[in-house]
DNA sequence: TTAGCCATACGAAATATATCGTATTATGGA
DNA sequence: TCCATAATACGATATATTTCGTATGGCTAA
């Protein structure tokens, strides 16, 4: 089936779905402006790029008007997932625990992300 | 300077280091038997990627004798570091605090690491 | 109506990555 | 010495990704 097989977004891929995320659904012009913000980019490379992630089944779009609205069609969550998956198998020999520490490590979070961390650890210890 | 340029290691540059730093230096056929483990692949590919990883300066090599010995000229920690910061950025909007989370909630440490993880808290809510 | 704008579609090229076949060379054992 | 083995070098091909030029068509304001 290939309903089940996993597409990994590249690169370009990410910013867009990015940009999805944030707003839920927009064009390819609100999502090249966007994307403007932070590099320079030619208008059809986003649209190509957009055009090929329909067909990857990344996005959906609504084409009943000339200008066609898009909506991502992975979420946010299972991508992360599948990210951190890969990374964890791939850089940090299989262990979580190791990515979470090396991610403490470089980006300390502040006081109260800290409290949220905390909670969290407090539950899984809970649930042992 | 080129020295300061940051070279991203691919998919299967990933892998090769990945025997490396485990191994500290190896062959070309110590590599590939390594990762013939896990996948199959054709000696020339391994070769032919580790050379080109040469060519990079992500591995540097003794040639003094036929068989080559490589070493990594990456570190893990320097790795890990890219692809965190990278993978930060690009799906969890810039909060470490997010990844941790995530990463914690998909693949539950056991009882040992989560005290691990504790007292690198504990350290990081001191320092404040 | 029609010129100009904006959107899509499409194809081609540029770049990056991965794979492999073949040629060549060094080395050690018969 | 000479051959079989194993290693490197190199080029060709395949595939994926990114970028962009151009063609085409709809829509609207003058």
């Amino acid at each position: 089936m290939d309903k089940f097989k996993i597409i990994k977004p590249t690169e370009g891929e990410l910013e867009i779905l990015g940009v999805l995320w944030d707003k839920e659904s927009a064009t390819v012009r609100t999502v090249h402006e966007e994307l403007c913000k932070n590099k320079e980019a030619g208008y059809t490379t986003t649209l190509k790029l957009m055009q090929i992630m329909f067909e990857k089944g990344l996005v959906t779009r609504d084409s009943s008007s000339k200008t066609h609205i898009y909506q991502p069609a992975v979420t946010r969550e299972k991508t992360q997932t599948q990210f951190v998956d890969k990374m964890i198998n791939s850089l940090f020999a299989g262990s979580g625990a190791e990515l979470v520490m090396h991610a403490l490590g470089d980006h300390k979070p502040n006081a109260d992300e800290l409290d949220k961390i905390q909670q969290l650890i407090n539950q899984l210890k809970a649930g042992k």
